[in-house]
DNA sequence: TGCATATATGAACAATCTTTCAGGTGTTAT
DNA sequence: ATAACACCTGAAAGATTGTTCATATATGCA
């Protein structure tokens, strides 16, 4: 039973978290990469050419993956492969790109 | 049978779309308004009231989700009360919920 | 008609984000 | 050791975003 309305919305600091959950699949290049890591493991410089865009941009970008635990490093010789550290979240980005897909 | 991975991932049009979907829910004011709604038809009064900011600002995030088919406008009288649009959506953002509460 | 109420809107400002550029670290090969 | 390679990082620039403030529109009531 439901008293108040004011119970059933997130506070604010829980709010910011779904935000920011939210924001990490909020840029086409984190989107490629994110897509691009649903193959399997790549390194970087792969990466950057499937995404289309600076080996820098896509680190940088990676790197944005890493804090927010979406994706995981493994340096292997001078290469660095990444793949997707959430399934949980891998599966929330495939509904949004069908959501998408099919109008 | 795959035959390039470039197949795999999606162009930038379409990458540009999930991301732009995945925005709308990467604002913590937006969040709480979704959340607001999903107890029901609320007026815009009462949503500044319940998230805590100004008309204003709930007003103008309120034309953001209008224009992405977020939520449904409602005018009776002089009160204009919102509702969700999209349950596919909705149902998204309660996943995004769902993963961030239980860690 | 005149006034208060409810919501919408445009401009402006601050904060945030993404990329580029230049340089840095660590690894492999010669 | 030196050079080439793969990747990372900080600073700066440009674009985008969210809020505030002032004002506009529209509805209901006296």
């Amino acid at each position: 039973m439901h008293n108040l309305v004011e119970l059933e919305i997130p506070d604010q600091r829980q709010a910011v978290e779904v935000a920011a959950l939210f924001s990490t699949l909020a840029d086409p290049t984190r989107v490629r990469i994110i897509a691009a890591l649903l193959s399997g493991e790549i390194n970087v410089g792969a990466l950057a050419g499937l995404v289309g865009v600076s080996e820098s941009a896509v680190s940088h970008q990676l790197r944005h993956l890493r804090h927010t635990r979406l994706v995981q490093a493994n340096k292997r010789g001078r290469e660095v492969y990444y793949c997707l550290d959430d399934d949980h979240v891998a599966e929330l980005f495939q509904r949004g790109l069908e959501h998408v897909s099919h109008d």
